[in-house]
Parts: C-alpha cells; structure tokens; sequence
DNA sequence: CTGTTAGCGCATTCAG
DNA sequence: CTGAATGCGCTAACAG
C-alpha cells in the first residue's frame, strides 16, 4: 500500500541508497539520475517513513510544547496561545512539529517530559517556567533533556530562555500615567509567586517609577490577581472601594483588564474620563471590545517563536544558547487623561 | 547513553523479547521475572524508543489536529481551543499525543496531511470542516486518511464526525425570545459560507421558532457576521440603526457577543433592561465580564474530547465510526425580559 | 511461560 | 557519482 524506498529505487533502476541521497538533498547525485528518481518518487508517491527515518538519524524532527497547569489553565489564557502561536510557525518553518504536552498536574510534569523526550518522540522541549519549575531544570540538565524556557526558570539562568521584562512595562506605564498627572495609582499585578522568585516584577518597575517622579507608593493599592478575569473584577472593586481616592488604575493582563472594565462599568466609571486606565497584553478580545485603551504590549507571540528558533538551533547544534529578554512597549490612546 | 531493551535483557539475565513482553504488559510473563525485569528497566531508567517502536508496530501513537486556516484564527478562537483542549484530553488518556498542523493557506491543507500521514507521523486526523474541506475529504478517502472532523465536511456524511446542532440552538433560542415577548428579533448569526453547504444553520432554526410561534420574520433583521468582535460590534450597530424597533439580539458566537456588547454600551442600552440579548457560547469570556447573560452554550469540549476517542477507535479498530451530533443548550439568565 | 530469527524502512559505513 | 552490506531498537512469528 506505502510504497518504500526499494519500490523507488526499482522504478528508477537504481539503488535504494541513491533515492535516500535524493530525498534528503544529496548534491552527489547526477542531474539526470535525480531527475529519475524524482519521477519515480511522484509516480509512487512516495513519502518517507518518519520513524524509519527518525531511528536511523536519531532525531523526530519534533518539539514538545509543556505546560505545566492541566488543560483548564492553557487553553483559556490568551497569552499561552500566542506563545504556542509562534512557536508553531517558528517549528513549521523549520521542518520540525509541534507536540502538545499538558501534563494535569504539577507533579506530572517531569513524568510527561521524561517519556517525551526519553523515548524519543520529541528532540527537545519548549516549557512555561513557573514557580516550581526550577527543580525540574535540574532534572533537565541531569538527564540532558533539551530545553528552552518561555521566561526563567531560576536566577542567574544564563541560557534557554526567552524571557520579557516585567519590570521595564510596569516602570514605563506607571511613568507616562504619573507623568500625565496622576497621583494615587492602583496596580492590579501579576501572582505573587508565579515566576521564579528571581525575576523582577512588574510592581517592581512601578515603585522605581514612582521613586523617579518622587511620588510616594501606597502599599495599600497594590493588587496580585491570578490572571483570571474574576480577580480582576475583584481587585478593581477592592482598589475602587478602598476609602483612597484612586486617580487611575494600571492592570498587567488583558483578561484582568477585563474584569476591570466590568467593575468601572458597574460603578458608572469611564476610562479615560472618570478615571486612568492602562490594560495590559494588548489583545484584541479587549481592544476591540473597548477601543481607545492604552495597553502595555509584550511581544509574546515574538517571545514564542524565538523560543521555537532556539528550540531548534539548540537541537541541531548541541550547544546552548544564550538566554534573550524582550521588551515589551506601551500603546498610548486614550484610557489615560492629561491634566498637565 | 541512552539504554536499549538489550542492556535490560543482559542486566535481567533475560531475553529481550521477554523485557518486550514486560513492557507492553503481556500476561505471559511470571510473575518473578517481571519483577527482575521491572527492576533493570527502573535501574537503567530505560525507555523504549518511540521511533523503533512505531516502525515496528507502524503506529505512532499520534494524532494530528489540522485547522485550515492559518494561525491567526486558530489561535484566537476560544472555541478552537475548546475543542483543541477536549481532543487532547481524549488522545492523553488513551496513550496518544497530539501534533498541532496550521497551514497557513488553504492550499497548504493537503500538503500537510500528505505529510503527516503518509510519513507515518500520525495515526490519524483531526480536522476542523470548513468550507472547502469537502474535497479534501474525497482525496483521504482515497488515500485511507483516517480522519475525524468536527462538523460534517459534506451533505449526508454519515461517519467520522462529531458535529454540534446549530439549527437546534437558533430555534431554542429564538422560541425563548419569542416566549418571553419579544417580537422583533435580530439574529447575528455565522458566516453564510463557513460550513459545508447541507449544513443547517441557526437561521434555519431561528425561523423554525417564528414559524412555531406564528410571528413573521424580517429578513432584513438576520445578519452574518464573521465570527469576531469587530463584525459582532458591526452588525449590531447596523441592527440597532435601523430604523426598524429591535426587541431583542440572539448572536451565536462569543467573540460577536462581545462586540455586540460594546455596541449596546456605546447607546447607553443595558441588556436585560433596554433590550432582550442571548449571547453565544457562554465562554469565560464573556460570561465573567457581563454576568447574567442568557446563553447558548454549546460542549465544543466534549466534541474534541469525542473526536479524539472516535479518532482513536477508528485508528485502532480500522473500521469507519457513525459520526454524532450533540446539543447545545439554552442558559437561561437575565438577559431577556418577561413580559407576559 | 520463554527464547530465536527475522525484518519494519531507512541511512550510514565503506567500497567501487 | 553509485551501490552492497549492515544495523538503528524493537517486536511479530514461530518455535520450544
């Protein structure tokens, strides 16, 4: 039914070690001879059996996406499929699959890696580094799994990793929203312990912000959300129900954003009227759904596809890479008031 | 390095057909030398390889999930990655990983299933139908592409697929409005040429329910959008400047819901209280930043978990499964007035 | 219950 | 430039 390589190598009458050299871009192949094969190999359509091809090379020309929070958490969260997003096409480009791993568990995270990548059904992993997950580095690195981290895994992390800088987008939108005047900024931020605990965090580059504009932080309107659109909500209401008069409100992720949006909506808030507003991500559920909103915009489907590039090179070379940190940048429009 | 079934054969003082039969859990194997077994493959942390395997059993324990239409739709759909995290489910359980393949233009569909099925990277398909995909369907037939589609991808398709009942929701819906009092409805319904063309559409069923309740239907009030925000914000705005008085909107998808919303903000109507709203899919999205939206909720989860347990029993039976529809169902909240 | 033989489809020697 | 032999790691088919 599947033809093979001796189906082809009969049809053009010469040997199975020749149609190989075709197949796989010899240039020590005559014109003509190629030109043969090439026939045959259309005629049979013929397709190279990518286990037979795998075992002989050593390699399945396939990469493991890992995240390590059970389904629910993955496919909701928009972020994690522009990561996956980019990551695809860096892959595809290259010749090499993309092999979803969603472990259900924290604890079967290394499970799902080991069987992966030990049993060769991928060459290599792509892995969302959260809290906990620098254990299983050094299980990586003991058992010379291949891997690239989607932000770091531990401090001082030096290779692997594709990582944004939280701390540059908290610093730079806290900065234009007190620079256009506002005073008593509530911050709706990240999990506490989401990342490793090394990272800089976004309520870091707020506070620094505030230190260069010399206006005080009030502990009391800072926020952790657990990037839901609920707690969102919850922390909006918490930041706008707190006796403080808040001026503005400065929110890390879309979907919290969101959740924001809802609260301002319900207590009759505008942003960008009754009150500043910078949402985070960027993605079109809440740029479409409110239009206008300035938004910080971390380049995470950038983020996935240089993971995919590295992914790869790091495969094919068999040498580590040096880690990389994006930037992200704030999209000025019109959440933010001016009252200079 | 890496240990092969050799080194557990030598280390057990067994053969390694036997180390074979431990690991594929055959029961003809007493009960001590599994034990001996078992204890050199923990000690060698052995692993059998995938490749070496597939190409003997010629099966990769790997299904595809093909969506034809390039990553940006892919990867912004929220009910894609309802079905993407269903079918993972299914296939995990049942020992098999998922390949993701996005082509990035319609021509590319067929070369990546060529691809991935005649080199024996997957068992089988998934397959997202869309317009289109029919005659791709005639050349898996002929190829024997083992596939399933979410949708039916021609009229009178009687196996491998799992399809949802749109006319069945529109006409639920709609009855309800109608129930309720509304007598001007307007419908923001799905593309007019998503689907396969036998396909029946919520239209079909919305005017089912005029017909039931003897109210006569305005063609002018059935919109299609496109299934995102921006055509959902679009069409509303075009139904509620009309000069026609709207009762109410049913929008079937949640993304247009969501569009439909900002439209509703933008005159200052609150739905529940100026004008009846059903929203679709009843996604985190929409549900947690508007809560009280009456909805049609429809299990695209359970139809990518079902897709990935028909795909796997057709790849391990061989035999063709009759496809199923399921049902979606009204969630009723507060969206839509009683006015009996 | 266990072992031997052979070969899945391809690519790597090493000769021509 | 081309081909013959050999084996990647595993498991069917057959013995015992």
């Amino acid at each position: 039914m599947h033809s093979t390589i001796y189906d082809v190598a009969n049809k053009a009458a010469v040997s199975a070690k020749t149609v190989s050299r075709v197949i796989n871009n010899s240039p020590l192949v005559a014109p003509e001879t190629r030109r043969k094969v090439m026939a045959a190999i259309a005629e049979l359509d013929f397709h190279p059996d990518s286990a037979a091809k795998g075992l002989r090379q050593r390699s399945r020309r396939s990469v493991g996406l890992v995240i390590p929070y059970g389904s629910d958490f993955v496919f909701q969260d928009p972020g994690m499929w522009a990561q996956a997003s980019g990551a695809h096409r860096a892959l595809a480009e290259r010749g090499y699959d993309l092999v979803l791993a969603v472990p259900q568990t924290p604890e079967l995270v290394l499970h799902e890696l080991s069987r992966l990548t030990k049993n060769r059904t991928v060459d290599g992993v792509i892995l969302y580094a959260m809290e906990g997950v620098d254990v299983l580095i050094k299980e990586f690195e003991r058992l010379h799994i291949r891997y690239v981290s989607l932000s770091t895994c531990y401090r001082g992390q030096k290779n692997n990793f594709i990582d944004t800088d939280s701390a540059h987008v908290g610093r730079i939108a806290a900065r234009y929203m007190l620079d256009q005047g506002a005073r008593r900024i509530g911050l709706i931020r990240e999990p506490m312990r989401f990342f490793e605990a090394g990272k800089a965090s976004t309520e870091q580059g707020f506070r620094q912000a505030h230190l260069d504009s010399g206006v005080d932080v009030d502990d009391s309107l800072i926020v952790a959300g657990d990037y839901s659109i609920e707690s969102g909500y919850e922390c909006a209401l918490k930041l706008l129900h707190s006796n403080h008069a808040i001026d503005g409100i400065l929110c890390v992720s879309d979907p919290m954003a969101l959740g924001t949006l809802r609260a301002f909506r319900e207590l009759g808030l505008e942003p960008g009227v009754d009150i500043d507003f910078v949402a985070g991500d960027d993605f079109p559920t809440t740029r479409a759904m409110w239009p206008g909103l300035t938004s910080i915009r971390t380049p995470l489907t950038e983020q996935g596809y240089l993971a995919g590039a590295m992914i790869v090179d790091y495969i094919q070379s068999g040498k580590e890479i040096p880690g990389r940190v994006l930037q992200g940048e704030l999209i000025v429009r019109q959440s933010v008031r001016c009252r200079k």
